[in-house]
RNA sequence: CGCGGGGUGGAGCAGUCUGGUAGCUCGUCAGGCUCAUAACCUGAAGGUCGAAGGUUCAAAUCCUUCCCCCGCAACCA
């Protein structure tokens, strides 16, 4: 019952395009980190979803002449398939369309009201529908005669029309406040330095209404409006929850949010006008936003134009969901751009998982197989020298959990592929083919002892790969409950005379043929 | 003076905030082993850390100037 509660979100996701790298990534990771606190005794909520207000799925919609919500459902459901292709373990799935959501929308728009936070006025300036976004006059400039953002080349349009701004004037040294009081809320460090310095140049105060379009959720007692997009989207986190109902054992349990997961490009709408529309609702504000960076492939940005797409479907379908899982953790460093390629792919499955992790597995199985009739061996007790490797394990569990706490993951999933490295290492320095001919009990205990290294490895790995590791993990006969870190702790957990499973190799090497 | 990221052995990167023997992975070469997916283990070669100047006992790291590369609005994470 005294279970600590982890919440977890990607972004949801407008789903008008195909999923892409992007959408691959920042799923992976957070599902990654949802895995890692399951193991470690958490009490887990992870939720992603689809964003699927506004002009352009309207104006999509009309085009195709569909009904908005079925051009939607649609839509969404791609974005829903992909979670089961990526192996996510998510715990909902949100889209901004439900009723639930629509309820917690209505409920902080009021409270933004009641707070006098929201005002009526007029807006006239230019406005950009694929950036959803208004510009100043000094922001535009005339292309071929036609006006366009600056900052995003996307077309603009000159409206003039009521709408609602949040005073989020009014929230600056209260959100610079946060950041100094909470030097975590915004990571990596290098974002929050960027969040801070745009804070500190002075916010304006936000359109959160629109009247130009009709889908969306409609401003309450006021339905020429609806309401902003990202006010509409952000609030989703709540709405999982079971906001605005916040006696609910959800809401009591995961609100505030521990981390959402979120790309550079969204990180002011997260690390700004989030926790401002929450502060102002005197709502608490969630404890993290972790901004990762781009995926890169062959060092520019993946374009239709460039022909350089890597597209994450097509790589499971080839190499494997475990594979890209393991290659985007190891690859990209998680704050910065990571560079991806097919060549450093290959390498990557080749190496460390089918030459390191996969071979290792393979050559232990194998050998007890035929020289331990395939059973798990008995032995006495380890000695000094044997048991120190296991020792090495334990001694960073501390060490990884923090590295996890603090988004850290490729140093994690350095530190644990350094592992498999010394377990190979281990098995070729005792040299069990030698010791069957004149020291067997010796030989037991070196089987037991990498067998149980085996077991710790799969399991700091099963966040990462774990359809692979849980395979692995069967062969040892662990079930579903003991795949957890405390297990590692004990280093006999493993029970003598226990068959082990039929195995076949893990990750089969790829070919490098181009 | 647009903004941002970067220039470290053949390749990809870490280290730069908080100066103190230049590190990792891959590749190359030599050796070992034979349980294993031609795998694994050991060792070696290979770098004036983009350039110049400065601060310092000491600079990849701090300061100044300069050069070069990449991205900049979407398939929006």
């Amino acid at each position: 019952m005294s279970k600590k509660n982890f919440y977890i979100t990607t972004p949801i996701y407008y789903p008008s395009g195909k999923p892409h790298m992007g959408h691959a990534y920042s799923s992976i990771v957070a599902d990654i980190f949802a895995r890692f606190k399951r193991i470690d005794d958490y009490n887990v909520m992870f939720l992603t979803g689809t964003d699927e207000h506004g002009l352009k799925m309207q104006r999509e919609a009309k085009k195709k002449s569909k009904d908005t919500k079925l051009f939607c459902d649609e839509l969404s459901s791609k974005f829903r398939d992909l979670t089961k292709i990526l192996n996510l373990s998510n715990d909902d799935f949100i889209r901004t369309t439900e009723k639930r959501h629509y309820t917690s929308v209505i409920d902080i728009w009021s409270r933004l009201e009641k707070s006098k936070d929201i005002y009526l006025s007029k807006y006239k300036g230019w406005y950009s529908v694929s950036d959803e976004a208004y510009y100043d006059e000094e922001e535009i400039e005339s292309k071929n005669n036609i006006k366009c953002a600056k900052i995003s080349g996307s077309k603009v349009e000159w409206v003039e029309e009521e709408s609602y701004f949040f005073k989020l004037s009014a929230w600056e040294n209260k959100l610079l406040k946060l950041y100094e009081n909470n030097k975590k809320f915004i990571l990596p460090e290098s974002r929050k330095n960027e969040v801070v310095q745009f804070v500190k140049k002075g916010l304006k105060d936000l359109s959160v209404s629109r009247t130009s379009f009709s889908w969306g959720i409609p401003v309450p007692k006021n339905s020429k409006h609806v309401i902003y997009v990202w006010l509409d989207a952000l609030t989703n986190y709540l709405s999982a929850v079971n906001y605005p109902n916040t006696d609910d054992e959800k809401y009591k349990s995961f609100w505030p949010a521990n981390v959402h997961i979120i790309g550079k490009d969204i990180l002011r709408f997260h690390a700004v006008y989030w926790p401002a529309f929450l502060m102002a609702a005197n709502i608490p504000v969630p404890n993290r936003v972790y901004g990762h960076g781009w995926i890169l492939s062959d060092d520019k940005k993946m374009s239709k134009s460039l022909g350089n797409i890597l597209d994450p479907i097509e790589i499971i379908k080839n190499f494997g969901i475990d594979q890209l899982r393991y290659y985007l953790t190891k690859e990209v460093s998680l704050g910065n751009d990571g560079n991806i390629s097919l060549k450093s792919l290959t390498d990557c499955i080749n190496n460390d998982l089918a030459n390191n992790y996969g071979n290792l597995c393979q050559r232990v199985f194998s050998f007890i197989e035929k020289n331990s009739n395939s059973k798990i061996p008995k032995i006495k007790k380890l000695d000094l020298d044997d048991k120190k490797i296991s020792d090495e394990i334990i001694n960073k569990l501390p060490k990884l959990r923090t590295l996890m706490d603090n988004q850290e993951l490729n140093l994690y999933l350095k530190e644990v592929i350094k592992f498999s490295f010394n377990a190979n290492k281990y098995f070729n320095d005792q040299a069990p083919w030698k010791l069957k001919k004149n020291n067997p009990e010796k030989m037991n205990m070196v089987l037991y002892n990498i067998l149980n290294q085996i077991r710790a490895i799969s399991i700091l790995l099963y966040p990462i790969i774990p359809s692979s590791a849980a395979k692995i993990l069967d062969i040892l006969n662990i079930s579903q409950k003991d795949i957890n870190l405390k297990t590692i702790e004990n280093i006999n957990f493993l029970v003598s005379g226990k068959e082990l499973k039929k195995s076949n190799i893990l990750f089969r090497k790829v070919e490098n043929d181009n």
